[in-house]
This record gives structure tokens, C-alpha cells and sequence, in this order.
DNA sequence: CAAACTGG
């Protein structure tokens, strides 16, 4: 095999980053090349591309590197291309280099700059000056110590980094290194923190668990250590157990997944055996039932199950009960409304009860009712409601749809995705829902369990009511727990459903093949039937990929030509982004049928080749595309002129209200809301995109992660919308296809609906009810079969103590960081195990001390 | 495998 030339220690300094791949270090830059080799290929300017696993570099920075040629990337990048086989850490040796990168370092203080190069001779070696303890009593015309300590401060940064990279080589990536050093701010403390435990890593640089496996793996780690195990048991766990919807499992299933994934005995686990030893590596056992799950879900289940009693007990009646129906007629009245008896139900339980739902599905009117409440309850009962949803599309359609701000919950909570527990600026005196009466939270059916907990907690029952609103037929949460479904399933919780259809003729087909589902009916036809149509629903049988790709295509061009290419006329539903009927794949399809490229007309394109397609983004006029970023904050450009004109809406709180309440601004552009492009400044680098009535500015280098092709679209996303006609795609081996993803496609659907598709694959897969394999304990909790304090071996009062214990001790990683150097190079887990195990058993016996409080017998 | 959330 031809071995590849190897550059080395070539100095560059980066112009640009061309392509940054979200999850990994993978990066290309754009750079120069500060010391020519000759046999390097480049262009004129002595400009290449380098890719690979780098650190964030900005502009300007010098890295040193080895390289290799890679012509496949020269191809792609229309410039010589390299992947970095090593980068060289630490200072340049050679003061010339020295200067290049105090030059930089210094870019934005040309002064500084002038009077370093003035004081000291151009072959000092100037970074080894800085870095030495001596500078700080340096007395350098013009730059005084505090300049010059910080100049020293950012080159030993760079030195310590270099120190690490030293010390574990080429095992982790330089941006890891980077990150390391920024969490310690000091080499020689990150070393014995990581050496003592390397799985420190999955929260100091945001490592998944494989990669610091394998890292700690190279470090002489067994597969039976125990800190290994703490982070491999919790990572099996979220991987394998909460992201499938679940929120336990059996204990022997995870005994025997996690011998196999993480490659020990189970002799080797055992924590099994032992509750103690089970809660000190964060899981609860319930050996009656054969179950465990994590203390921190329990502990959200459990809480969630403990306020949903509060909600009942303490909730005291908006308004007199004795007067609701007549001040509901009054209103009635005054606006010409009427209503049915679901939906005065509706009204009697949201005043009565802390916590109520509204379920219903699509065109019963939930939206309009929602609006209802609203203005009722803000008109009688002083305080004005609080809308949240869980995205940012639904806040926006509720707030266009009431008139009255709505936000998402994070938004609205101040809470940081993955971090929800706590608020990012907590105000110490913010009441955070204020005089608010009512707390209304739309499409509930996509609420986690952990999600709905957030809203929860912050609610003062005595104060406030909360009303959850969403269809339990749509598509599940994509994480633990079944909320909504929960919420239904328990007797105490009121409940309002919505049957009556008032958007779909109730003769179509749409709405029957729908209701059959929701009714758990067969569906009318059998698998070798060739098609099923009825009204406006059409199926077709068609088991080859290749052949369904084309008729979905064919389908989506007859329905453009006749009703045009209007907003919410004709879309394509698929259940995947990648393969052969993915939505990319269609995407790319569709626009160079409907809107192929036009010599002449300005065009889009993205300057990276995404690896997934292996092409490059093109965006044309009158492309439609999806936005992908929930926007509080819009440029507007005038649709004559082009020129931005405004910026609409602010960050942050608004004012507070007449009420108390703190009110926020609106979601202007939300993540999944549609447009079309409608202009493209190839020279200044923008183009625009009409979203309704309003003209939003995207410079090119946002439209990556802003914009993306809205032909066809997955049915996750479908989720909130409507068209006029549907058509919706299943591949043979759809393994995302089932009965609540089959309905959401559905009940899309305007007017037609069209199908293509294996009909054997369809009526197997639609016996399939998400709503039936998600196991949670929060419908066990709420409905009696379990309770919290006897779950376990501990009360309820115990695990939570003991979470809060381990949240303050140096467990977590974030408290490692700032804590005392460990005594010890190396700290076993197992020392640690007992020590653990002896503040546990003070807890246990601390709390067991306090009175304890029954499930039942207090009222 | 599917997706949501934010701030600077």
C-alpha cells in the first residue's frame, strides 16, 4: 500500500471555519500557510483547507500541525485540501514564530503590540520571556503589570494545554484538552482529578460515555471498576431505557444488559444485591416487582405524583361554584357563542380543580375552547392567565390564536435545555407565576414527565390552577413518562374530552380511517388488497422503496399543479429524515423538479458538502423551506427594497402586568414554522425568506442551522400543522410507523390524503399503540399501586435527602471542579464507596428520626 | 431512529 507523504510542522493560521460539526470535533478550516514546504500543493494566496479534530480556532490563530494530502476534500473544497494527522501543542520554539503568535494573541491592542516590539529585540524569544515568573517584575515602557500579567495569564493557558496534551497524547482531541483546562484553570489539578476517575470527562468536556470508555480504557482501566461502572449503569439506563419512553425496567433485564454492553460478569454488578450499594451508584431496586430505575426519575415521579395530590387538596374554585353558570352565560351571551356540554364541563372543571386536562383531537375544537377559558377566566377571576407550550411553534399559534402573550416553558421558566432544574437568573423574590389564576400548557401529548414536573413545581396551588391541553392520540414525547396519558388514566384528575368534530366533514374518509384507529377497529383492507379509497382518503399498496419514492413524488407535482404553490396546499409526510424515502432524499428530489436551477437566477450555496447527502445546500427563489430557530428577535426587510428595514420584538421580559404577572415577548419566527425564499443578495450574502405577511433577513452563514427544505417533512415535525393535501410515504422497513404516527399523518389532512406504501407493513405496524409500551411509575404512583415511601428500601424523604446530599458533595463533577485537590494521586471508588456509604447511613438515620409521614390516614 | 428547549 502506497504510504501517504506526511507534512510536518507546518505553521498556518486560520482565515475561516468552513464546516463545524455539531457532536464532534470534526472541523474545516480555511487557513494560510506561514512557512511554505515546497512539495505542498496550494493555491496562489498559499491557501489550503485543513480538516480533522482540531480545537475551536478564531480567526487568525496559528496552529502548527502535520499534515497528509487528501484529494478527496481537495475535490470538495475547490482548494488543496489536508487532514491534520497531529497537532503540535505547546510554544513555537523559533522566536519568529514566537512574534507570529504574539501578533495575533495581541491583534485588537496595536499599541501593546508597538511597544513589545519596540523594548525587545526581533529574535527574543518573547513567549518564553512571558511565561516566565520573572516578567511580572518587568518594568516594560508604556504596559503596565495588569497588561502584562494578562498577556502572561493567556500564553501559560496555552502552555498548560500543552502540558496535557503531553501527559495523555493523542488519546483525546485538542478541543477536549481546551476544555479541560478551562474547567480547572490549572494542569496539574485536571491531571489527578482525570486520572482518578477518567469518567469525570463526560461532564467536564461533555464526552459521551463511549468515547470515555475507550480513553480510559487506553489508561489501564478495568472493565470492573467501579467508577466505570457508576457511569456505565447510569449511561445504559438513559440510553437504553429512558429515551425509549420508559421510566424503569426489570431488574434482571438490566443486569443482563448491562454484563453484556459494558463487558463484565454480573457477579461484577453488584449493586444488584444490595439496596444500599444500589442508591450510592444512583438506582432504587424494588425486588418484589423485579424493577429499578433511576433515584432521580423517581424522584421527578414521584414529585410530580406528591403535587398532582397537593393540586387536588389545596386547589380552592376560581369563582364561586354557585355562580360559574351564570357569569358563563352572561359571557356567552355577550359574545353570540354557544357551547355544548363537553365543553361547559370543561369550564366547571378548570375552576374547580387545581390540576385538569383537556384532550381531544384535531378539529374538536380544543383551540377555540383553550381561548375561551382564557378571556373567561381573565375577565372573572383578577389575574390573568399564563400560556406556555413545550415549543415554540405552538406557544406562537396560541398566542396568535388568543391574543394574549404565550411562551415556551423554558422560556417562560428560565431554564436551559438540560439543566432544568434550576433557573439561569433566578430572581431570589420572583413568584415566578405571579397573580396568575390560571396556567394553561398546550400540546401536553409532548410533554416529558420530567418537563411537566418543571411547570409544576412552580406552582402555589392555592393561588393558581393549571390546565393541560393536548391530544393523547398524537405522537409521545421522544423521552420518559407518559404525562399526558397518566393524566387521563387517573381518577382523580378532571378530565374534559373533546368528541364532537367540528372541522372535517364527518362523512369523509379521513375521519372515519381515524377514528377507526383511535377506536382500535381493523382497518378495511386487507394486505394484498391494491388500494383502499374512500372518500377523500386514497391508499395505495406498493411494496417497492424505489417505486413508493416515485409515486410520492408524482403525487406532490399533480397536486402543485393544481391548487399552485400556496402556503399549507400540498405536503409530503415521511418518517425519517435518512434513506431511500427519507425527507432529505425527497427534498432534494422535489426541488429540482419544482424549482430547478435557472441560468442567471441567484442561488444559495452552502460553502461545506454535508456529509449525510454528500452534496452541497443549494436554496433558490421560491424555494420552501422550514425554519428551524425559535426567534424573539427578527431583522425585517422591505419586500421592495430589500433593505433591512426593522427589528422586530426584544429579548427578555416584558413589563409587568396590571396584575403582577411578568409578561414575555412573543416568539416571532418559531422552529418548524414554513415560508418561502423570496429574495437572494448573492453579493452581501443574504436572503429572505416570507413567512406570512413578514420579510425575515437570514445572512448565508445562518441559513445552515436556520433554514432547511420544507417539501416534504417528517411527521414529528408535520405535528401542529395542517394542508390541504397530505401525502404520506411508508417504507417497507419503517420501523418508526405506528398507530399514533399513522394518525398524526391523518389527521393533517384538509382535504385529501393520499397514501404510498406496503400495506402488509402498514396493518402490522398500526396495531402498534406507543400509549400502551410506555411503562411509567407515575400511573402506578398515582393510581395506588405503588407508593413512593415503599417502593424501595427507602422512604421517599430518604432518596431525597440523598440526592441532595450527593448534589452538595463532590459526586457531581461540577462540585469536584471547584473542591480541594484530592489527597491522593488516585482515590478508588471503593474508599470513596465507604466513606459514601457512612454519610448514607447517617442520612438513613437522620431521617428516619423525623416524623414520618403515612400515605394515607392524615385527612 | 425520531426532537424539543436557550443565550450571547
Amino acid at each position: 500500500m502506497e504510504q501517504a507523504q506526511v507534512y510536518e510542522n507546518v505553521d498556518l493560521q486560520i482565515i475561516k471555519l468552513l464546516f463545524n460539526s455539531d457532536g464532534s470535533d470534526y472541523k474545516v478550516y480555511a487557513v494560510r500557510i506561514l512557512n511554505p514546504h515546497p512539495e505542498l500543493k496550494m493555491t496562489l494566496t498559499q491557501e489550503i483547507t485543513v480538516t480533522g479534530d482540531m480545537g475551536y480556532y478564531n480567526r487568525r490563530a496559528i496552529i502548527t500541525a502535520d499534515l497528509v494530502y487528501d484529494d478527496a476534500d481537495s475535490l470538495r473544497y475547490r482548494k488543496p485540501s489536508y487532514k491534520v494527522a497531529r497537532l503540535h501543542f505547546g510554544l513555537p520554539k523559533e522566536p519568529r514564530r514566537q512574534w507570529q503568535l504574539i501578533d495575533t494573541l495581541l491583534v485588537h491592542q496595536p499599541t501593546v503590540l508597538r511597544r513589545l516590539h519596540d523594548y525587545f529585540a526581533d529574535d527574543a524569544p518573547i513567549l518564553t520571556i512571558f511565561s516566565k515568573d520573572e516578567i511580572k517584575t518587568a518594568r516594560i515602557p508604556g504596559v503596565g503589570p495588569a497588561t502584562v500579567q494578562k498577556i502572561a495569564t493567556a500564553i501559560r493557558g496555552k502552555l498548560e494545554v500543552a502540558v496535557l496534551a503531553n501527559h495523555w497524547g493523542k488519546a483525546l482531541s485538542s478541543m477536549t484538552y481546551e476544555k479541560i483546562w478551562l474547567a480547572y484553570k490549572d494542569a496539574e489539578l485536571a491531571m489527578q482529578h482525570v486520572d482518578a476517575n477518567p469518567y469525570i470527562l463526560m461532564q467536564v468536556a461533555q464526552l459521551d460515555f463511549k468515547k470515555v470508555d475507550a480513553f480510559a480504557k487506553s489508561r489501564g482501566v478495568a472493565p470492573n471498576d467501579s467508577h466505570r461502572l457508576a457511569a456505565g449503569l447510569q449511561y445504559i439506563f438513559r440510553t437504553a431505557v429512558l429515551t425509549q419512553g420508559l421510566t424503569y425496567i426489570t431488574i434482571t433485564w438490566f443486569k443482563e444488559q448491562a454484563a453484556t454492553l459494558l463487558g463484565v460478569s454480573t457477579d461484577d454488578l453488584t449493586m444488584f444485591a444490595d439496596p444500599k450499594q444500589a442508591l450510592a451508584y444512583g438506582f432504587l431496586l424494588n425486588e418484589q416487582y423485579d424493577l429499578v430505575t433511576s433515584c432521580d426519575m423517581f424522584a421527578t415521579e414521584g414529585s410530580v405524583a406528591r403535587i398532582m395530590a397537593v393540586a387536588q387538596k389545596t386547589a380552592e374554585p376560581l369563582i364561586k361554584p354557585a355562580e360559574l353558570d351564570e357569569k358563563l352565560d352572561k359571557f356567552l351571551d355577550r359574545h353570540q357563542l354557544v357551547i355544548n356540554d363537553q365543553q361547559r364541563a370543561a369550564f366547571q372543571n378548570v375552576n374547580q380543580h387545581g390540576l385538569s386536562v383537556l384532550n381531544g383531537s384535531a378539529g374538536t375544537g380544543k383551540t377555540w375552547l383553550t381561548n375561551l377559558l382564557v378571556h373567561f377566566f381573565n375577565a372573572q377571576a383578577k389575574g390573568k392567565s399564563v400560556l406556555l407550550a413545550p415549543t415554540g411553534r405552538a406557544a406562537k399559534v396560541l398566542a396568535r390564536y388568543t391574543h394574549e402573550p404565550a411562551a415556551t416553558i423554558h422560556a417562560y421558566l428560565h431554564l436551559l435545555p438540560g439543566e432544568e432544574l434550576d433557573r439561569f437568573d433566578a430572581e431570589a423574590d420572583w413568584e415566578t407565576f405571579g397573580d396568575a389564576r390560571l396556567i394553561i400548557v398546550d400540546e401536553s401529548s409532548m410533554l416529558t414527565t420530567p418537563l411537566a414536573y418543571t411547570v409544576l413545581k412552580n406552582v402555589n396551588f392555592k393561588k393558581a390552577h393549571v390546565l393541560f391541553v393536548g391530544d393523547v392520540f398524537q405522537l409521545p414525547p421522544i423521552g420518559p413518562g407518559n404525562f399526558l396519558k397518566d393524566c387521563l388514566a387517573d381518577d382523580h384528575v378532571a378530565a374534559t374530552t373533546l368528541t364532537r368534530v367540528y372541522r372535517q366533514d364527518s362523512q369523509s374518509g379521513v375521519l372515519a380511517l381515524a377514528n377507526r384507529i383511535r377506536d382500535r377497529l381493523a382497518l378495511p383492507f386487507g394486505p394484498d388488497d391494491d388500494r383502499y379509497v374512500s372518500g377523500n382518503v386514497a391508499l395505495y399498496n406498493q411494496r417497492d422503496a424505489g417505486r413508493v419514492f416515485d409515486a410520492g413524488i408524482k403525487a406532490y407535482q399533480e397536486a402543485l399543479a393544481k391548487h399552485g404553490h400556496q402556503p399549507d396546499s400540498q405536503l409530503l409526510i415521511v418518517n425519517k429524515n435518512i434513506g431511500a424515502t427519507g425527507r432529505l432524499r425527497f427534498n432534494a428530489e422535489l426541488q429540482a423538479l419544482v424549482n430547478p436551477a435557472r441560468a442567471g437566477e441567484p442561488e444559495y450555496v452552502s460553502s461545506y458538502v454535508d456529509p449525510v447527502t454528500n452534496q452541497k445546500h443549494h436554496l433558490r427563489l421560491n424555494d420552501r423551506v422550514m425554519i428551524l430557530k425559535n426567534d424573539k428577535h427578527v431583522a425585517l426587510v422591505d419586500p421592495k427594497t430589500w433593505e433591512r428595514r426593522a427589528v422586530l420584538g426584544e429579548n427578555g421580559l416584558q413589563k409587568t402586568d396590571e396584575f403582577g404577572t411578568k409578561r414575555w415577548r412573543e416568539t416571532i419566527m418559531a422552529n418548524g414554522d414554513t415560508g418561502v425564499v423570496a429574495h437572494i443578495d448573492p453579493k452581501r450574502h443574504f436572503l429572505v425568506v416570507q413567512v406570512g405577511n413578514q420579510y425575515c433577513y437570514y445572512s448565508f452563514g445562518s441559513v445552515p442551522r436556520a433554514l432547511t427544505l420544507a417539501y416534504a417533512i417528517t411527521v414529528h415535525k408535520a405535528q401542529g400543522g395542517q394542508a390541504d393535501t397530505v401525502i404520506a410515504i411508508v417504507n417497507g422497513a419503517d420501523r418508526m410507523l405506528n398507530a399514533q404516527s399513522f394518525y398524526t399523518a391523518l389527521t393533517r389532512t384538509q382535504s385529501q390524503f393520499i397514501f404510498f406504501g406496503d400495506f402488509r407493513v402498514l396493518l402490522a405496524r398500526t396495531k402498534i399503540y406507543p400509549i400502551d409500551s410506555r411503562h411509567d411509575l407515575l400511573g402506578s404512583l398515582l393510581s395506588g399501586q405503588l407508593t413512593v415511601d415503599t417502593f424501595s428500601r427507602f422512604t421517599f424523604e430518604q432518596i431525597l435527602t440523598w440526592l441532595d446530599h450527593q448534589r452538595h458533595q463532590g459526586i457531581q463533577p461540577r462540585a469536584a471542579i471547584t473542591a480541594a485537590k484530592p489527597e491522593a494521586a488516585t482515590q478508588p471508588f471503593a474508599v470513596r464507596y465507604t466513606e459514601q456509604l457512612d454519610i448514607l447511613n447517617q442520612v438513613v438515620e437522620k431521617v428516619t428520626k423525623l416524623p414520618v409521614k403515612k400515605a394515607t390516614g392524615e385527612g
